[in-house]
RNA sequence: GGGAGCAUAGCUCAGCUGGUUUAGAGCAUCUGCCUUACAAGCAGAGGGUCCGCGGUUCGAACCCGUGUGCUCCCA
C-alpha cells in the first residue's frame, strides 16, 4: 500500500464520523457500567460555531472520550436553548425583509413563521460540531422549547409562585428599546462611553410659580430627562446652596415647577453639585424619589421616542431630542457650558442599543429564597470548581444576590403561565381552565372563562435553561424515571466564567430545588479565548477566524491540538494561528512515523531483538511513566499540560530516540519481536492521544495493523510500575548522544564520517546493553572500553565519564574544545561552591530535614566527580 | 469607589508542601545539514535583575508587607 507523503485529513475525517455514528458509539443507554454525564452548555439556536465553542467543546469531547475508554457508560446530550430576544430578532427581520411587520400577525402567527424559521435555519451550529468529531449522542438531541420542556418550565414557574418564590412587582428594570422588552442585570454590557456633561441653570422660583433672578446650574449627560424632572438635589451641608432648601425652581423649556431638596446622596464636587432628579429614568433618582415621595413623570415611550408626558419633542428618538433640547437650552440661554465627559454606560447584550432605565411592571423570582444550598454546595466543595479562585466570585455574588427579573416582552419563548380577569386581577396555573377555577374562587365574580386573558409575555431564557441538566433527562416531567436516575447528577459542566451567574449558580439552584441534589460534581470554566494581541474575540472587531475555514484548511485534528495546547488551565487564551500549523505538522510527524513503520513490516525476520532489547525497555517504562501523570492531570483538569505531555512522548521519545534506536540499517530485516512490540507501543500512543486528536488516530490505528476493533471505543490498560534505573539510563544515553554530537559538530565532523569511540567509565556493564545504540546515535564505527586516556582524540565528559572521539586524519581542535570545557568547570566550581556555602552554615545543617542534607551531599559528591572528570580531561588536552 | 486575579526567556506558559543540580518547556530566533519516515524535517546553539523595594527564614521565583503595571468582576 503506497502511503501519502503526509497526511490528509480531508479525506479521513468524515470518513471516520460516518463510521463511529454508524456504529452507534456515541449514543449511551443506562447499564451496569459507571455512568458519565456531561451536558452540553446549550448554545443560543440563532448561534454559529466560533472559537469559544471550539474551545469548549473540545474540552468537553476530550473528557467525554477518555471516559468511554476508561470504562464508563459515556454521555455527552447535545441540544440548544431558543434564545428568545435573538430568535425573535432574526424571526422579525426575516419578516422585515417579506414586507411584514410583525405588529400585524397575531401571536399564533407570529410563532408559527418563527417555528419555521427554527427548523430551518437553527441549530447550525450542532452540524459544525460534527466536523470538530464531537462525540455527542446525537440521539438526546434537546431543545429548551421541546414540549415535555415546556411543560417543565410552566410547572416550574407555577409551583415558584405558589411557594411564593415568584411575585410581580412594579420597579425599575433595564430596557432594551430596540427588541422593547426587559433585560436582566446580566444581560446589561457596561461600555466606557465618551460623552458631554451639560451644565444647565434653572431658575429659582417662589411657591406659585413664578420666577425669581436667581438660578441654579445643575449638571447632567442626559438633557433630554429635564421634562421628566421632579426635584432638584443638593447636599445639606453644602453652603452654596443652604439658602435654597426648601425653595423652587422651574425646568427650563416647560416651566414646570419642581422642589429644590437636600440628601446626602448628592456628591458635592461632582458637577456643580446639584443634581436634577429623573425618578423615572435612572435607578438612582427612583431611590431618591421614592425617599422624598416625589412624583414619577415617564417622558420616554417603549421605543426609546419621546412620550406626551415630555410635552415637547413628542415622537422624536431620545438621541435626536437630545441634539435639539442642548440647541434650544443653548437658545434660550439655560445651556452654561459643555464638557466632555466618560463614563460607563449599559448597552443590551443582544441588540447593543444603550439600555433605558424604566420604571414597569415585571415578574421576579425572589432569589434569596432558594440560593441558599447552591451557595453552601460550592463553599462546601461538594460542587467543584477548576480553577478554584471562582469559588470567591461564585460566592460574592450568592451573597450579594438580587432579585431576578425573568419576563420578557417577546412571544418566543415560554409564555407567562398568569391570566387576568376583566379588572386586571390574576391567578397563575399550568392552564387556562385551572387558571379560571382559581379566579373565580379567589375573585368570584361575573365573568366567564373566555373573558380571561394569559400574560402577553414570556420568560427569561435562562429561566428555561436552567433545568438543563435533569429536564434533558425528563427528571421534571417524568420525576424518577430511570434515565434521570442513572445520569444525574452529572459529571463535569464546562463553561465559560462570563455565565457563572447567569447559568452555573441557577442550575444547582434548579437542582437542589427540583431533585434535591447538585446538578454536576465538577465545573470546569474555560479561559475566554483572545486573539493574538490579547483582544477579546469579536464581530465589531472582526478578529474571530472562520472556524470551519479553518477545519477545511488545517483539518480538525489540528484545531483541536492547536487551541489545546494554547488553553494552560483557568487562563485565558491567545489564539495564534501559528498553534494549528503545530498541531498540523504534529499530524504529519504521527503519519511518517508510520510510514516509517511500514516500511519495516514486510522485512520482519527471526532473529533476537538483543540490540534493541534496552530500546524496548526504556519505551516501556516512559509508556507508563507518562501514563501516571496523564491521569494526574485529567484529574486536576489540567488538559493543556496533558497534551503537552503526549506531544513530547511521541514526538521526543518515540519519534527521536526509540524509533532510531530499534530502526535496522539500511534494506536490513527487523527481529519480528522488536516490530511487534514497536507496533503495539505505537498504537498505545495512539489510544493515549485519541481523545484529543480522535481521526487521525483512528486513521493511523486501522492502518498500522489489520484489525476490526475501533479505537475510538477501546479501552485504555492501566500504567505499570515504572522502573526509575532504566528511566535514569535513558537519561543518560541521550545525555552522552547529544554531547558527543555536538562534540562532532563543534570540530566539523560530518555526519558521515565514522568515528572510533572509547569510552572511560567506571559502569562498564551499563555501557555493554546500550553499546549498539550508542554506535548507532553517533555514527560510531568501533566503540571500545578504556583504562586511560586516549591520545589524539577529542576528549567529552558527561557526569563521571570520559569519551575520546578518534577521527581518521580529522585534526582535533584542541583550543575551542578547551574552552568547552572550562566553561563547564567555571559551571561546576560555582555549583559546587553554592552546595559547600550551604553545608557549611551550621544552621542549615542544625535545621534542615536529614533527606534534604542527604541530598546536598550527593549534590557535592557528583559535583566533584564531574569537576576532576573536567580537569583530567584537561590535562589530557595539555 | 469596592473586590478579585495576574506579572518568570522575544511570545505563550510550567515551576504542586520554601531545599531535585547557581531557573524549565513549547513556539520563535541563530548555525550546520535536501542523512533512505518526515525541510511541515534532522542535528546543535544562544537567550533570564523570576516586575521594583523591604521583610520572615539557615535557605525565597515560591511566604508576608509595600509600590508599580496589566486584566477581569461589581457599583
Amino acid at each position: 500500500m503506497e502511503l501519502s507523503k503526509n497526511f490528509t485529513p480531508s479525506e479521513t475525517d468524515s470518513k471516520w464520523y460516518e463510521h463511529w455514528l454508524s456504529k452507534g458509539y456515541f449514543n449511551s443507554t443506562p447499564d451496569e457500567r459507571e455512568a458519565y454525564t456531561i451536558v452540553i452548555p446549550p448554545p443560543n439556536v440563532t448561534g454559529v460555531l466560533h472559537m469559544g465553542h471550539c474551545l469548549n467543546n473540545t474540552i468537553q469531547d476530550i473528557l467525554t472520550r477518555r471516559a468511554r475508554m476508561s470504562g464508563k457508560n459515556a454521555c455527552w446530550v447535545p441540544g440548544t436553548d431558543h434564545a428568545s430576544i435573538a430568535t425573535e430578532a432574526k424571526v422579525v427581520q426575516m419578516l422585515r425583509e417579506k414586507g411584514i411587520t410583525k405588529s400585524s400577525l397575531s401571536r399564533e402567527e407570529f410563532l408559527q413563521y418563527a417555528w419555521e424559521w427554527k427548523e430551518k435555519y437553527g441549530g447550525i451550529i450542532l452540524q459544525q460540531l460534527r466536523k470538530l468529531g464531537c462525540s455527542l449522542d446525537w440521539n438526546r438531541t434537546s431543545f429548551t422549547m421541546d414540549p415535555h420542556y415546556y411543560e417543565s418550565v410552566i410547572k416550574v414557574f407555577v409551583d415558584l409562585y405558589e411557594k411564593g418564590y415568584i411575585y410581580r412587582g412594579k420597579r425599575m428594570i433595564n430596557w432594551d428599546v430596540k427588541a422593547k422588552t426587559a433585560l436582566s442585570d446580566e444581560e446589561v454590557i457596561r461600555k466606557t462611553t465618551n460623552q458631554q456633561l451639560y451644565h444647565i441653570r434653572y431658575a429659582i422660583a417662589d411657591v406659585n410659580g413664578s420666577a425669581t433672578n436667581e438660578y441654579i446650574t445643575i449638571a447632567t449627560v442626559r438633557p433630554e430627562t429635564i421634562m421628566g424632572d421632579t426635584a432638584i438635589c443638593v447636599h445639606p451641608d453644602d453652603e452654596r446652596y443652604l439658602a435654597l432648601h426648601g425653595k423652587y425652581a422651574l425646568v427650563p423649556l416647560i416651566n414646570r415647577l419642581i422642589r429644590i431638596i437636600p440628601d446626602e446622596y448628592v456628591e458635592k464636587d461632582f458637577g456643580t453639585g446639584a443634581l436634577k432628579v429623573t425618578p423615572a429614568h435612572d435607578m438612582n433618582d427612583y431611590q431618591l424619589g421614592q425617599k422624598h415621595q416625589l412624583e414619577v413623570v415617564d417622558v420616554l415611550n417603549d421605543d426609546g421616542t419621546l412620550s406626551d408626558a415630555a410635552q415637547i419633542f413628542v415622537g422624536e428618538d431620545r438621541f435626536e431630542a437630545r441634539k435639539k433640547i442642548v440647541a434650544e437650552l443653548q437658545a434660550k440661554g439655560h445651556l452654561v457650558k459643555t464638557e466632555d465627559y466618560t463614563s460607563e454606560v449599559g448597552y443590551s447584550e443582544r441588540t447593543d442599543t444603550v439600555v433605558e432605565p424604566r420604571l414597569s411592571e415585571q415578574w421576579w423570582v425572589a432569589m434569596k429564597k432558594i440560593s441558599e444550598p447552591a451557595l453552601k454546595a460550592v463553599m462546601d466543595e461538594q460542587i467543584k470548581f477548576f480553577p478554584p479562585k471562582f469559588r470567591n466570585l461564585y460566592n460574592h455574588w450568592m451573597e450579594n444576590i438580587k432579585d431576578w427579573c425573568i419576563s420578557r416582552q417577546l412571544w418566543w419563548g415560554h409564555q407567562i403561565p398568569a391570566w387576568y380577569n376583566p379588572a386586571g386581577q390574576f391567578a397563575v396555573a399550568a392552564n387556562k381552565a385551572a387558571a379560571f377555577e382559581k379566579l373565580q374562587a379567589q375573585y368570584p365574580g361575573n365573568y366567564t372563562i373566555e373573558d380571561i386573558r394569559q400574560d402577553e409575555d414570556c420568560l427569561d431564557t435562562w429561566f428555561s435553561s436552567w433545568l438543563w441538566p435533569f429536564e434533558v433527562f425528563k427528571g421534571l416531567s417524568d420525576p424518577g424515571n430511570k434515565e434521570v436516575q442513572y445520569y444525574y447528577p452529572t459529571n463535569t459542566l464546562v463553561t465559560a466564567p462570563e455565565i457563572i451567574f447567569f447559568w452555573v449558580a441557577r442550575m444547582i439552584m434548579a437542582g437542589f430545588e427540583y431533585q434535591g441534589q447538585i446538578p454536576f460534581r465538577e465545573v470546569y470554566f474555560t479561559g475566554i479565548v483572545r486573539d493574538k494581541l490579547g483582544r477579546k474575540m469579536s464581530k465589531s472587531l472582526g478578529n474571530s477566524p472562520d472556524l470551519l475555514g479553518l477545519i477545511d484548511q488545517y483539518g480538525a485534528d489540528a484545531v483541536r491540538f492547536g487551541i489545546m495546547i494554547a488553553s494552560p488551565a483557568g487562563n485565558d487564551i491567545l489564539f495564534d494561528e501559528a498553534s494549528l500549523e503545530q498541531g498540523r505538522n504534529f499530524n504529519n510527524k504521527l503519519w511518517n512515523a508510520l510510514k516509517l513503520v511500514k516500511m519495516w513490516e514486510g522485512r520482519q525476520a527471526d532473529i533476537p531483538a538483543t540490540e534493541s532489547t534496552f530500546a524496548l525497555n526504556w519505551f516501556g517504562n516512559r509508556l507508563n511513566e507518562v501514563k501516571q501523570a496523564l491521569d494526574q492531570a485529567y484529574t486536576d483538569f489540567r488538559l493543556s499540560e496533558a497534551l503537552k505531555m503526549l506531544y513530547s512522548l511521541v514526538w521526543d521519545d518515540f519519534c527521536s530516540w526509540y524509533l532510531e534506536w530499534v530502526k535496522p540499517g539500511f534494506e536490513q530485516p527487523i527481529s519480528k519481536a522488536v516490530y511487534e512490540q514497536t507496533i503495539t507501543y505505537f498504537d498505545e500512543l495512539l489510544q493515549l492521544l485519541h481523545p484529543y486528536m480522535p481521526f487521525i488516530t483512528e486513521e493511523i490505528h486501522h492502518l498500522l495493523k489489520d484489525t476490526d476493533q475501533d479505537l475510538c471505543v477501546s479501552q485504555f490498560t492501566k500504567a505499570g510500575a515504572v522502573d526509575t534505573t532504566i528511566i535514569a539510563e535513558g537519561i543518560l544515553l541521550k545525555q552522552v548522544i547529544t554531547a558527543i554530537r555536538e562534540a562532532r559538530a563543534k570540530n566539523q565532523i560530518k555526519p558521515k564520517d565514522p568515528i572510533s569511540l572509547h569510552i572511560q567509565t567506571s559502569a562498564q556493564t551499563q555501557y555493554a546493553a546500550i553499546q549498539s545504540i550508542l554506535a548507532k546515535q553517533v555514527n560510531a564505527e568501533t566503540i571500545q572500553l578504556t583504562d586511560a586516556a586516549v591520545n589524539n582524540s577529542i576528549v567529552v565528559a558527561v557526569e563521571k565519564d570520559k569519551f575520546y572521539i578518534a577521527t581518521s586524519g580529522q585534526a582535533v581542535d584542541t583550543e575551542s574544545l578547551k574552552a568547552e570545557l572550562l566553561k563547564d568547570l567555571a559551571y561546576q566550581k560555582g555549583f559546587l561552591e553554592s552546595v559547600m556555602k550551604k553545608l557549611g552554615n551550621e544552621r542549615f545543617v542544625q535545621n534542615a530535614k536529614p533527606e534534604v542534607i542527604a541530598n546536598e551531599e550527593k549534590k557535592k559528591a557528583d559535583a566533584l566527580a564531574r569537576i576532576q572528570t573536567i580537569e583530567e580531561s584537561l590535562a589530557n588536552l595539555g
